[in-house]
DNA sequence: GGGAGTGTTGAGGT
DNA sequence: TACCTCAACACTCC
């Protein structure tokens, strides 16, 4: 007998990943009711747990919104749960009858007899409940910049950020406060498709260069979720893996083999403590040298 | 079999 | 202020 499940979520969550996972998620639990919450490991809610439990119990979901890499569950009762996957956050519904996995942490129980599991090998991931509209004064939520998208991510604004920087290109564009969204396998994609070097300090980056970039970071965010939306679901068996990842990528975790465009072995180093890759022919360290 | 590597974010230090 | 380092944790790889 085959058996339906449906997990949502991939590895290493950036934006295109969490944003599947709400599209998916979305058409799974919508109008569904919680009737009851087991916290496996209570760590993963942020504030008092127990009030976790009593809040959300009997509410219903009613959307579900993003902003950069957080989920935003939208419950009845102005209630909204901020929700960051961390590494390796999942979540999957399935039947109550289906054993727990190993590292589910937090089960949902709906009023359909389905359960929505929160799964996260690492234990990474957060929870937070706040009332709706107040989320944005969450620390977290409060520094984030403009989602990378052509309405609310300006080029101007962006180059100003940029000049005012005196850290590397990589590590301004992970700390999500100039642009959200983008995490260590986009950055280095993105800084490979402008030719920029990881290593670049921000303000030694031109306009033009800046107006590629952004173009860029737009485009390629909107590409891998065009790529991820084609297999929101899968029918498996236990311990099913979907495929998020397996799309296109041209230098991350390409070691040793050859850039797409020139042929040059790619190179890896350490930027920030974060593992980089890049073509050191077409990105060059056109650095000013203090 | 032990130690390094994996990457997101926040806390704590300078 | 702006930037840097490390801890949180578990598993894989060499």
């Amino acid at each position: 007998m085959i058996i339906k499940k449906r997990v949502v979520g991939g590895k290493m969550p950036e934006l295109p990943e969490v944003e599947t996972v709400r599209r998916g998620l979305s058409e799974l639990v919508t109008d569904k009711q919680i009737t009851g919450i087991e916290l496996l490991y209570p760590k993963i809610i942020q504030g008092d747990p127990q009030e976790f439990i009593k809040e959300l119990t009997g509410k219903k979901f009613e959307k579900i919104d993003r902003r950069g890499k957080y989920l935003l569950f939208r419950f009845s009762g102005e209630l909204t749960m901020v929700s960051h996957l961390r590494m390796e956050g999942k979540y999957s519904v399935k039947s109550s009858e289906m054993p727990l996995d190993k590292h589910t942490h937090v089960v949902f129980d709906l009023d359909d007899g389905t359960q929505l599991r929160y799964n996260d090998v690492r234990k990474f991931g957060r929870m937070h409940l706040v009332k709706t509209g107040t989320e944005d004064d969450l620390a977290a939520l409060k520094k984030l910049g403009p989602e990378p998208t052509p309405e609310t991510f300006l080029v101007d604004e962006f180059y100003q950020e940029l000049q005012k920087k005196k850290k590397v290109i990589k590590t301004a564009l992970l700390d999500q406060t100039i642009v959200a969204g983008l995490g260590n396998i986009y950055v280095d994609e993105v800084l490979w498709m402008t030719k920029i070097h990881p290593e670049t300090k921000c303000f030694e980056i031109t306009y033009e260069q800046t107006q590629k970039l952004h173009d860029n970071i737009i485009l390629e965010l909107n590409r891998a979720i065009k790529a991820h939306g084609t297999t929101v679901f899968t029918f498996a068996g236990a311990n099913a893996e979907i495929g998020l990842f397996q799309n296109q990528l041209n230098v991350y975790g390409k070691k040793g083999e050859p850039c797409a465009r020139c042929q040059t072995p790619i190179e890896k180093i350490v930027v920030g403590q974060r593992g980089t890759h890049f073509c050191p022919h077409c990105q060059k360290l056109i650095s000013v040298a203090s």
